[in-house]
DNA sequence: CATATCGGCTTCCATAGGGAAGCTATAGTG
DNA sequence: CACTATAGCTTCCCTATGGAAGCCGATATG
């Protein structure tokens, strides 16, 4: 009460009270009250002013901490952090979103055949050339027209035959979601921008040349051998990763 | 003891109990003795398992949570998450990790300076067309040729003239790190993928026609007003985002 | 047999308290 | 004055305990 400086605790809100002084804080940030190189009061004034145990302020600057707002120095005190330009990231996630954004985008299977191996596939699959692969091509539209183009190799593995759902996915969810039964332990992503050659071209109704953003993905199972190639690629001027940096805004690791 | 159920918390270690359970359940899923939609013991059984406080277990399961790693639902369990593509996260800090890699790379200045605002320029960073700006091309050079190309649309503010450390910023960590003395509030990132028109490519001595990697930024100082709009662009061939999901390596958000 | 209640489990939140390790400024010593 | 020791602050870790809210199956009741 005699503290003017802004929001209390609510005790009656359904709003856990570490989330609450987190939100607080984060909003001091972005109300310009704290500034990068500032020191946050101590640990124990936080506890004084907001009325809440020793135990919760930690955690609440662990959080802050890990969300990039915050850095700790030992025996100094807490500090705002500056924004950096490193601080972006770009979640996968929001290709998803984008595309099932508006209206749901459909996913249309072009192709899916057994075939062999070429060099570069059994390289990335670890196979011998001419070994039996799956191979899957499948585009991705939405009302605007093509947006997606994504091809896959599979290994193929009698032992481990791979179920007609997951040749037949046609939801985006489908792709993103559980890869199969969920058999896939990790995976690498890359992303970079290309050249599409004439199919892809054609495919995604562009006008040569054409620039896109292919994403390969190579998906490794629990025996730690690579289980899918493959790769999608998009128009760069129908897809676009975005991002953001600083306060101002929600946190992309909020909760809820 | 009588726990043949893998390591135990060393109380000696300096490194904190709570990260090492981190650790140990991680690599419990790692081997495959945990498996997507398994469910974890409870956390009074982890406690006892492992002789640790209720706080410290609720802690490494928070720690897991939003390392994506498990998931709780109240009331009934916490349970291993399946590695799903929309996971992927590229983190914009690998530009400067790539780049500055083996040799770290030079920022070569090709121009600044001041211009009207166009049509574009001035909707940007919100100014009326004619209005000033500092206009700034730098080139980014590894010893294996031109890496990136940036321009960049500064609000030319006679109140708050530009630093010449700003302007003569030869570093990618100048590049990135405290842009200016950290006025930065928060930033807008893009990514995309694009056709290098004549100069870019000539610029970037690729061979025509050639796609690129475009990082549009936008940034806001803290009286919410743009401050800088520019854009880094980046050879298709020399420039990979990379990425991982799921487990079986370290994670991007792992301390030290 | 069908339905409702309850008890035991779960995740989750918050508290109070004690202690280790690190920084810094001050007081005391040569 | 230069240097050292110390006291008081800081972050950071861990424990022990209690309670809220949610899920689920067993038990009692119509």
């Amino acid at each position: 009460m005699n503290d003017a400086s802004g929001e209390s605790i609510n005790r009656e809100s359904s709003e856990p009270v570490y989330a609450q002084l987190v939100r607080i804080l984060r909003q001091q940030v972005t109300d310009g009250v704290l500034r990068p190189g500032d020191q946050l009061p101590s640990e124990a004034q936080l506890c004084r002013r907001y009325g809440v145990s020793p135990m919760t302020v930690r955690r609440v600057v662990n959080i802050l901490a890990d969300q990039g707002v915050v850095v700790g120095e030992q025996g100094r005190g807490i500090f705002i952090r500056a924004v950096e330009l490193g601080d972006a990231s770009f979640q996968l996630q929001r290709l998803q979103d984008l595309v099932g954004g508006d209206e749901p985008a459909t996913v249309r299977l072009l192709q899916a055949s057994i075939a062999a191996a070429d060099a570069t596939t059994a390289a990335k699959l670890q196979l011998r050339v001419g070994e039996r692969v799956i191979y899957m091509r499948r585009l991705v539209e939405s009302e605007a027209g093509p947006v997606c183009y994504h091809v896959e190799y599979l290994v193929y593995d009698p032992a481990r035959p791979v179920v007609e759902a997951e040749i037949a996915t046609t939801s985006l969810q489908g792709l993103f979601g559980g890869h199969g039964q969920a058999l896939i332990k990790h995976g690498e992503l890359n992303i970079e921008a290309v050249l599409l050659n004439d199919e892809e071209t054609r495919l995604l109704q562009a006008v040569a040349p054409a620039a896109g953003l292919r994403i390969e993905h190579l998906f490794y199972a629990y025996d730690e051998r690579p289980m899918s190639w493959g790769w999608f690629l998009c128009r760069g001027d129908r897809l676009r990763f975005g991002s953001r940096v600083g306060l101002g805004h929600e946190h992309p690791l909020d909760p809820t």
